[in-house]
DNA sequence: TAGCCGTGGAG
DNA sequence: TCTCCAAGGCT
């Protein structure tokens, strides 16, 4: 049975939805990995990470039966590289236990790596069209100022409220245009600040509109300040090579490669702490030349200035992985095809293009 | 359960 | 280098 409210909406989904890639082909392979990339990602941000996957992984064998090494470097740049670890672990799972298949059980679904409740009835809706809900952050935020709920939509309360407005009103045979429809609402119109209320076909039915509180409905929850550290890194060169180590599987930036390095402790200078985290990490005394560069990014979590230098090892001595999966010494002609994060691809970018220390 | 997990764009 | 936050999941 449908409403005028779920009519409204797919009527306005039609006429207005976005063309994206995977979005008139919704096989399950690339709905699955559309809404891995979707997570905490913007939809223009994905497409052309997506287009590249899609050209490199073509289906879950090709995957399944990757590098994980190839597999993060095509996810390079997208951020929470967690995702493309479970991804690639996820696509061996399907091989093993579901004949290559993915399931069409949000049960099973669940139970594959990095998926969670909304992707899994995302996947059981938009790619088996069954009728299930997918709450994602626009969806609560919609249906928030739909009710005028007065709570942030985190609190547990808040939640079964909004769940069970979804599941009233959820066109049945429908969830995959309903689902969508809520999401490219809030992505388009629904925005989290200036909704375009003006433009949105329920406004009639929103109640935040009608009490003019469409600004402050869901309720924000106040940020911590993010603690800002400084660290250095060393650009350790021998035989015309630089040494890259890999960080541990797991945890921030987890299997991806960097030039080692550590934070700055309380009355230590920049030389001496990278002296100190060369030594702690590698067991490589080094003298430190000339300085490349200052680096500043945000994580999620806290800030950080990074300071690089060039070094050369005191003695010729082989590094050891004390804090790493592997360590290699690099010719700047293969930087490139080590997966790193944003700063040390911004490093590796400094030495391969000004040729600093090579001299 | 609340903290961890990237990056880019908008304001 | 200000704050916010985006189709969340994991521990």
């Amino acid at each position: 049975m449908t409403s005028v409210f779920s009519d409204k909406l797919l009527t306005w989904y039609q006429q207005n939805k976005r063309l994206l890639p995977w979005r008139d082909n919704p096989q399950p392979y690339l709905v699955w990995i559309s809404e891995i990339m979707l997570q905490q990602t913007k939809v223009e941000t994905a497409i052309p990470y997506f287009q590249r996957w899609i050209d490199r992984f073509p289906d879950i064998a090709t995957l399944a039966e990757a590098n994980q090494s190839e597999v993060l470097q095509v996810w390079e740049g997208l951020g929470y590289y967690a995702r493309a670890r479970n991804l690639h672990q996820a696509a061996k799972v399907i091989m093993e236990r579901f004949n290559g298949q993915l399931p069409e059980n949000p049960t099973k679904l669940r139970s594959l790596p990095g998926i969670g409740e909304y992707t899994a009835n995302a996947i059981a809706s938009i790619a088996f069209h069954q009728n299930y809900p997918a709450l994602d952050s626009n969806i609560s935020r919609v249906i928030a100022r739909l009710i005028a709920l007065d709570l942030p939509v985190s609190d547990k309360n808040a939640k079964q409220q909004i769940h069970e407005f979804v599941w009233v009103q959820l066109p049945n045979g429908k969830a995959d245009q309903f689902n969508q429809a809520l999401m490219e609402l809030g992505a388009l119109i629904c925005t989290p600040r200036k909704p375009n209320c003006n433009q949105c076909p329920l406004i009639s039915e929103c109640q935040a509109n009608q009490q003019n509180r469409q600004n402050q409905i869901p309720r924000r929850i106040p940020k911590k300040s993010l603690p800002h550290l400084t660290v250095t890194a060393g650009v350790i060169w021998q035989d015309r090579r630089v040494l890259i180590a890999q960080r541990p599987q797991n945890g921030l930036l987890g299997g991806l490669w960097e030039f080692p390095g550590g934070k700055l402790e309380k009355d230590e200078s920049l030389h001496s702490c990278l002296l100190r985290e060369l030594n702690e990490e590698l067991n490589l005394p080094v003298n430190i030349e000339k300085k490349i560069g200052v680096y500043y990014h945000a994580y999620t979590h806290f800030k950080i200035t990074l300071h690089a230098f060039c070094c050369y090892p005191v003695s010729r001595s082989s590094p050891l992985p004390l804090n790493h999966q592997a360590l290699y010494w690099a010719e700047l002609n293969e930087l490139a095809h080590f997966p790193m994060g944003k700063i040390d691809r911004q490093i590796a970018h400094t030495i391969s293009k000004e040729s600093i220390c090579l001299s």
